[in-house]
DNA sequence: GTGAAAGCGCTAACAG
DNA sequence: CTGTTAGCGCTTTCAC
């Protein structure tokens, strides 16, 4: 039925000929409607094309079953990834969710955040654009529950749910080292990101364990993004005493890392052992193919919400839970080399 | 400041000794109130950490400025790129968005449009799983704007912004026909959906246009998934005479085609030329780089939120607007080769 | 079984 | 300039 302005539960009530509490029971699935009486104002419901407004049951109710996530990358397909984990979960039990990217913006971040509060999102799973901001302040003071997924939050006690990341990249130098390189280069992320410091934490820690001395020229640093990647791997090309094994620290580097070898006559296999932080498409279409460093983003994500949901149901509060998964290495074809054999 | 309950805009009329309404004209930056008062209420606001509720404004504004964005596949690389688009736009004029996906299920679709709908968003941007479906009725009847995009809607008269899939196909395929090629197949997509349908349509046209008789051998069906491309791609490899060249008409079947040629012993280049429909990341990867049907992903995605915007804006009703993008052939390696040379 | 009525927090006349 | 007041559409006692 087509009308101009959307029918309320006063118009079905109405039509109905009973009353708006009565309409309510029937929406709300709840019992004690005379069967004849539910059929009449079902029928109403079906005449008058009534759909019942989640903002006035919002306001009745004080919850939403929305979740906010917020992402820092939608172009990652890291990102997605989880999401779904997550998606899935939440569907699950009701909720729905509202996906925002903050494209690696603080501000940007600022402002979803303080749009979700003023929507009234139940809870929200972040990976956050700035660690150490204030911005997650308004959501301590309304008492709104977080899980930071990913990325940990500083000076603030949620939940999170992280990957190991200095055992990841532990495990992936540790690989290199006993293949017998001892000139291994570290494409590191941002350094005031978890995620780009750890793992150049794990990157020292095996270099260490095994007596490799730190080269600092082998240390490189860019955005988590394809470009830095690309202008980290170039700078390496251009040293006189080139290294002969490169950890990357992120998917998308990986790509730009590629992509720079291609450029410059730089060559994967003989020449130079790879491996990268996170699995990616084109890992078995280089050759040779790309070992990495793979992480459970499906479970990531069912862990945040359930986490968030267990917050989300109680009325007390409890300390915060962190989860610490862990990442796998997988073996392809790109660590085979030992150069100094 | 921490609270049990939030403050509302009561509480903040009383800490700062006005009525309700002259916070409200603070919060909505409305003029007419005395500097003075002004600090008072804002210095209120800052001391009770008051946030505006979202969900009583919409409840009286009948405007929410949020949109929904509904999408088949977050997996695919091309959607979050379209959704960058949306978004983008989308915050320039104060709007929020709520993505969404259905996994191409339209069961999840109908849910999803009916959460939206119960949410009260003012309008929706959706490629739709199922073209056909009545998931739409309840849009029509509420009088939401609707953009389709990339995916048309039948028997509803939305708003669409597509790409000439016919064209990027034709020209595909008459590029492959024009290099020497005659033995040409192509990996459809579900002939149920626009993109699968009118990618075939410029496939027929293309072999019509230059008097290449069908082989019906040569045109393999699967879904818009890499499983899809693989299944597709080794069915063809099977063929006592196997085509010379191969079309593909999605990006995520494209990798699921290139992993199939691995596994099998079909190899592109000498062998087999290839065009596929998307860019996707691991084109410039393989061995001849992939030439492709390149589409502009943003401007989709800003172009559909600007005819849902002029929809929202505007009171009265008019005609559906169509717009048709010209995607771009990206000319790479993998179609320089003439078999019959 | 069903109805009447009181708000949820906010905006927008309308008064003063 | 500021305050009073009437809802927005719904859920939820509390009566009957």
């Amino acid at each position: 039925m087509k009308s101009d302005s959307k029918p309320t539960i006063q118009d079905v009530a109405k039509h109905a000929d009973v009353s708006i509490a009565t309409v309510s029971r029937v929406i709300n699935n709840q019992s004690g409607v005379r069967e004849v009486t539910e059929k009449r104002i079902l029928n109403a419901i079906k005449e008058l094309g009534y759909v019942r407004s989640a903002v006035a049951r919002s306001m009745k109710k004080k919850e939403t079953k929305m979740i906010g996530i917020i992402i820092p990358d939608i172009s990652n397909p890291f990102f997605p990834k989880v999401v779904s984990g997550i998606e899935q979960q939440a569907r699950k039990k009701g909720y729905y969710t509202m996906l925002s990217n903050t494209s690696e913006s603080p501000i940007v971040e600022k402002e979803i955040i303080n749009m979700l509060v003023e929507r009234g999102v139940d809870g929200i799973v972040i990976t956050t654009a700035d660690e150490n901001g204030e911005q997650f302040q308004i959501l301590q003071d309304q008492g709104i529950p977080v899980v930071a997924l990913d990325r940990s939050i500083n000076q603030f006690e949620f939940d999170t749910v992280l990957i190991d990341n200095i055992d990841g990249a532990y495990q992936a130098v540790k690989r290199l080292i006993l293949q017998g390189h001892r000139e291994i280069a570290i494409i590191c992320g941002p350094l005031n990101t978890t995620p780009g410091r750890d793992r150049y934490a794990g990157y020292m820690k095996a270099l260490a364990d095994y007596d490799i001395p730190l080269n600092e020229e082998f240390v490189v640093q860019g955005s988590f993004s394809e470009e830095g990647g690309y202008a980290a791997t170039l700078s390496l090309s251009q040293l006189d005493a080139k290294p002969t094994a490169v950890f990357s620290s992120n998917n998308l580097m990986s790509i730009g890392c590629m992509k720079a070898l291609q450029d410059s006559e730089w060559e994967l296999g003989e020449e130079l052992a790879f491996i990268g932080f996170d699995d990616i498409e084109i890992a078995t279409f280089t050759k040779p193919k790309l070992s990495v460093v793979s992480r459970p983003m499906n479970t990531l994500g069912e862990l945040a919400f359930q986490l968030l949901h267990e917050r989300i149901q109680s009325n007390e509060t409890f300390s915060p839970r962190n989860y610490l998964l862990t990442p796998e290495l997988i073996i392809r074809e790109s660590c085979r080399v030992a150069k100094d054999d």
